[in-house]
DNA sequence: ACCTGTTCTGTACGTTCGTCCGAATTCATG
DNA sequence: CATGAATTCGGACGAACGTACAGAACAGGT
């Protein structure tokens, strides 16, 4: 049986994700000054008041919606994560995968997570989200690196998830194709793989006859 | 002989450099959302018309602030790859050096560059002043390569810019501590360089030992 | 001292914003 | 069927917003 507080819980669940939905839409083509209490009743279909009904305030269904797309984000490194680690995976495969993930659903979706990150550093409700995502990140980077022999992976996830951020922020500019990205990035990747390989002597052995060879 | 009209000028120059800090300033604090007509005009000491006299929107005033923000860093990249062009500069140093080009004023700062980059990706008048001050920054980094030996350093400096610009962002999260960060940065740079310098075949071969050897 | 064009700014207009409220609706429960 | 708590929603309120403009303030030339 269906009680009606489920059922009214269902609705009420339904309608809060549409108006996040429609805010976060919003807040990617505009920015947070386009998330207006009428402008995302608007969008979503439903009237204006259930915005202030659902949210104590504009901040707040701002800050909820934010959380909650960083959150589902989240969700999906960790699902694609486990997946990954259970199919058979290629040192080429892993890289073009873990490059894929902030583009996937195009550079604009990008930009809202980059933007979720930068707002989390005045935005204390936002922190906490918002490094568990970057860790999901760095989790799923360790399980892919595993899986292709790389264990353990140290500072390497780390910084393979720090190429991937920034490759997602150049994007935004635009410097460079799309392609040129994808071939900058797997590069990087596969160097600082290789020098995790070979250890932090032969790193060293190098860095130091470039210092004994100024040219 | 200085004319009226110049006085004028200079004038306008001044105030409409104030209205612009203002504007950052807000920004940085609180987001556009935060950047207001009377909000910019108070907090730069002057009449609340000025900012309509001076722009011909919010938008605009928006805009410009972004701007000139990024075009007089990108200013101070510039000059700091040459003054440090003259100047001894030691493989380490120069890790250090590049690795503080986004901190040096801290993250607050580097939130509203980062802000710029993001904002860029929809409004096209920020794209040209955004992806200079991304060359600028890979010209820096060129030049300090250049500098300690590696030369010319191709795709490595980019690497490394991207390497920044994703520390940068995870700094704003603050998963890691700030002198953890900057170890995972310099970390990763040294490995950048000497996978670089030990060339392709290096490369290739120490990543065709992973795939023969999956543990 | 007076005039003239430019620069500046106090003020006011209409719009949009965030928020609130009361009446209407819904539906499990008594 | 009556009750009442939860939900829905049109409309309205004051506040803050972007913007426009008339007149004040100013600095020459005469």
């Amino acid at each position: 049986m269906v009680t009606r507080a489920q059922l009214s819980q269902e609705r009420s669940r339904v309608r809060r994700g549409q108006l996040l939905a429609a805010a976060i839409e919003l807040f990617a083509e505009g920015g947070s000054r386009a998330v207006t209490h009428r402008a995302v009743a608007a969008r979503a279909g439903l009237p204006s008041a259930t915005t202030t009904y659902y949210f104590e305030s504009i901040d707040d269904l701002i800050r909820e919606a934010l959380s909650a797309h960083i959150v589902q984000w989240t969700t999906e490194l960790d699902a694609l994560a486990k997946v990954d680690i259970e199919a058979e995976v290629r040192l080429d495969d892993a890289v073009r995968l873990i490059a894929k993930v902030f583009s996937q659903r195009g550079p604009e979706v990008a930009a809202v997570e980059l933007s979720i990150f930068l707002t989390a550093a005045r935005e204390p409700a936002l922190r906490d989200v918002a490094s568990r995502a970057m860790q999901s990140l760095e989790a799923l980077a360790s399980a892919l690196l595993a899986k292709v022999g790389v264990e353990p992976a140290g500072h390497l996830a780390v910084s393979i998830v720090t190429l991937i951020g920034g490759t997602a922020l150049r994007r935004q500019t635009g410097v460079y194709s799309e392609k040129e990205e994808a071939q900058l990035l797997t590069a990087a990747i596969r160097d600082l793989i290789a020098a995790h390989v070979l250890g932090t002597d032969h790193v060293d052995e190098a860095l130091a006859s470039l210092r004994e060879d100024p040219e």
